[in-house]
DNA sequence: CCCATGTCAGTATCACTGAAATAA
DNA sequence: CTTATTTCAGTGGTACTGACATGG
């Protein structure tokens, strides 16, 4: 949603807009241009998620799993907890993951010889294919559309997102 | 339409301006332009759904669930059907989180008279306190973030997700 | 009968918490 | 013994597909 349908929008913005109700902060500023960008980030949400489902669908894998075929394809031998460092999630969480990759035959599992506790992971012949595969990928889309965009923005929007993250992110 | 947005900051680029972002932060796993800008989408993705999560132990609703919340405050006796289409989730979804809704009392179903197969949804006292929260929402973690940064990158930022919603909605 | 609206059943990924097993 | 790494068990929300009941 958002401005990508702006072209026929159903709907939004009756009459009266946002109350401008008891903002704990920014009382100012207009409530209506924040609660747009969230709608911007929550179609993102669920365009990724769909077309990690569709990809799952051609290929096997979702988008997070994907995600970590590649950094494995680039770090071989990472670790789960460096891997789960990396993309931010729980390490229970990476569990899940790399065992449904495991299962698919697209990445191996060894013990670290010199710590017994570290898991590290390398690719199969199949995760080399599919580190390599561009088509059909979320991957790809995404690159249709940052082609489309000029260099500064999309580094502008790398900017945005990863301090998006860092205040999602805190605690509290 | 963020431009309203004052755009004080306290710090002034750090260190690693991002040309074509060699995967800063972390460790430095260079992974190339694209594929660093999709590990920041995957991380959005990650801290909106952490951050709903964290939303649904203060407040009793998740992301998606205020965002129907909020629509519905918008506009009253909307239907289920139509509220899909906002959305751009399927009918089936949503039955799920109208359900969750209306169990914890924050909206009310109710027939369509002239089409009795239709729901229809308006707000519960419950509901407009929610529809009015502010505080401990995803919505103001965003906000905290936005304020950060300057006009034209959160500018350029909803530009570049509108892009990338229309490709990854693309059919294909 | 056919189409529309919405729910239900079944399945899957992701994400967390908290506890446990194993190794350092 | 204490800490670190990872897995396991349990819970829940989102999202889909496909089938179904109901109404127009």
């Amino acid at each position: 949603m958002l401005a990508a349908m702006k072209s026929r929008r159903s709907d939004p913005d009756p009459p009266h807009a946002s109350p401008t109700p008891p903002a704990s902060e920014d009382s100012d500023i207009a409530l209506g241009a924040v609660l747009d960008f969230m709608r911007a980030l929550w179609a993102v949400d669920h365009g990724l998620q769909t077309a990690s489902k569709r990809m799952e669908q051609t290929l096997g894998v979702t988008g997070p799993q994907r995600l970590v075929v590649r950094i494995v394809g680039r770090q071989p031998g990472i670790s789960a907890g460096h891997l789960a460092e990396i993309m931010h999630v729980h390490p229970s969480t990476l569990t899940g993951i790399l065992g449904r990759l495991e299962k698919g035959g697209f990445i191996q599992r060894r013990s670290d010889p010199g710590d017994r506790r570290r898991a590290l992971f390398t690719l199969t012949a199949r995760g080399r294919a599919l580190d390599k595969a561009r088509a059909e990928t979320v991957e790809a889309r995404v690159r249709r559309a940052l082609v489309r965009l000029p260099d500064d923005r999309v580094g502008a929007t790398r900017e945005v997102l990863t301090t998006l993250v860092e205040e999602l992110a805190k605690p509290r």
